[in-house]
RNA sequence: UCCUCGGUAGCUCAAUGGUAGAGCAUUCGGCUGUUAACCGAAGGGUUGCAGGUUCGAGUCCUGCCCGAGGAGCCA
């Protein structure tokens, strides 16, 4: 551990350096060692060996590096120990970085030496191979699975998504206030959430940090919260995961046009940072990023009448009154390159909380993001009912334990405005950047239905 | 929970009811510019499990287990 001085505003950072590691430099800054010997640290991704040559390809999680072993240029057992080298074997290679236009980083790696960190036996070799393998079998080795290049390029963007978002509400004087993982009852039925243990009690993993949201907006005016969140449902589809994260802004004064247009500037911000920081990351999963680019407000808009007036004209089987399935988000969403903003469903197909609209009673203050190229819902939100007398009406209308939601209550009691907010689905916002036909790969370990492994 | 499809070598997949095979991976050999390298050889199997039909079952039938896609529900 560095020693670090003591200030009288307690602890200083250690000093900055280049590298965290000092004892290497990292792959995807090789270009700035160009003619200079360096050490590098990491892993065996692939080795291809032609007689006197042999050519080991080394990642190190930045970047993968082709290094070049001639035999004449090293001790033989060096070269030997190059030679036997296993994929995935840990290891760190010292040479001379040389610009080479074959290689596909456009440098090299001369090598003078090697050392094996740790080799990977020959009789149990590291089982995922440079070639095809199925879903499941790559979903049981998800823990190895995530060095390939595809996986990390998804990380990456992940990483850069999640940073947009808190940027983006960070930027705009939102204030992060964490709302609990365990709560004690369920908000929208228990059915939907995973029961535990409490004590000698029970409790419920959150599937919305939402109510919590509207009492912290009423303290810091804009909030935020970001987490993950826990839906028991039995769905079984490419959209699904029952453990995923979220993020749900919550504004006080706010109506439903105000955070449609959050909703559609933090969108738009995200995709920018992206293209902006991760071309390469979506190069590589080989996204058309044309039309990521093609992705810029106003987005449109679309009542929900016009949405099953439009959807009744595409052959959908949805009547007046019912929620969209999968395939109608996919009909209404596949022809534009813009997220479509669907607002104003009806009030029954929508959680208690929900606002009606004062001029049609019969319809909620809602609006569901549907992100284009048939990607379906990324975002659900709206503005909520801030009369408590309604409130209460609602509550017991759906037959929702009254005195769980007495605090919530609370809310309107003293002090009430309105307010607005939404939760937007970190995954889905993945796979549908990336270009990704399933969920399951814009996590690092997701949890399915018949998915807790590793 | 329902519907559809699938389970054969470590992996990806073949195999009319008639001797279980290929490519990759592994091991050995060859090659001084390979790009998921290539060429040659070797090892590797209780065909998901349990029954049944049959002279004979990877293949047909029944049940179960596991998985995938979809529906419902949702972000």
């Amino acid at each position: 551990m560095p020693k670090c001085a003591k200030s009288s505003r307690g602890w200083m950072p250690p000093p900055e350096r280049d590298s965290l590691v000092p004892s290497a430099i990292e792959i995807r800054n090789i270009a700035q060692f160009a003619g200079q010997e360096v050490r590098i640290e990491g892993w065996l991704y692939n080795l291809r060996e032609s007689g006197k040559i042999v050519f080991p390809l080394v990642r190190d999680g930045t970047g993968i590096l082709q290094c070049v072993a001639v035999k004449s240029a090293l001790p033989p057992e060096v070269f030997e120990r190059i030679r036997g080298l296993t994929q995935e074997s840990s290891l760190g290679v010292t040479g001379r970085v040389r610009q080479e236009k074959r290689a596909p980083g456009g440098y090299e790696l001369d090598v003078t030496d090697l050392d094996v960190i740790h080799r990977v036996p020959e009789d149990r070799p590291y089982p995922i191979t440079p070639k095809e393998h199925g879903v499941d079998f790559l979903m049981d080795h998800r823990h190895l699975w995530l060095r390939s290049s595809r996986q990390r390029a998804i990380l990456g963007v992940r990483h850069e998504i999640i940073r947009a978002c808190r940027d983006f509400f960070d930027d705009r004087g939102f204030t992060l206030v964490d709302t609990p993982i365990l709560t004690p009852s369920a908000c929208e039925g228990t059915t939907t959430l995973f029961e535990v243990a409490y004590f000698e009690d029970k409790a419920f993993l959150t599937q919305s940090g939402q109510l919590y949201n509207e009492a912290a907006a009423m303290a810091v005016g804009k909030t935020y919260c970001f987490g993950p969140t826990f839906r028991a449902e039995k769905s079984k589809t490419r959209r699904h995961l029952t453990e995923f994260w979220m993020i749900e802004p919550e504004v006080a004064f706010a109506r439903l046009d105000d955070v449609m247009t959050l909703a559609e500037q933090l969108v738009a911000f995200v995709v920018g940072r992206v293209l902006e920081k991760r071309r390469g990351e979506l190069k590589s999963l080989e996204r058309d990023v044309s039309r990521l680019e093609k992705c810029v407000p106003p987005f449109p808009r679309l009542a929900y009448d016009e949405a099953v007036k439009m959807l009744k004209e595409k052959g959908s089987a949805i009547e007046w009154g019912g929620d969209f399935g999968g395939t109608d988000e996919t009909l209404l969403s596949q022809d534009s390159d813009k997220p479509l903003l669907v607002h104003r469903y009806p009030s029954r197909v929508k959680a208690f909380y929900m606002a009606p609209d004062p001029a049609r009673p019969e319809v909620a203050l809602c609006v569901d993001v549907l992100a284009p190229e048939g990607y379906g819902e990324i975002i659900g939100g709206g503005e909520r009912l801030a009369d408590e007398r309604v409130l209460v009406e609602r509550i017991e209308e759906q037959k929702l334990p009254r005195e769980a939601f007495e605090w919530y209550l609370d809310l309107r009691r003293y002090g009430s405005v309105p307010h607005s907010g939404f939760g937007m689905g970190i995954e889905r916002v993945v796979a549908w950047i990336c270009g990704l036909d399933h969920v399951r790969e814009t996590i690092p370990f997701p949890r399915m239905l018949y998915r807790l492994t590793p």
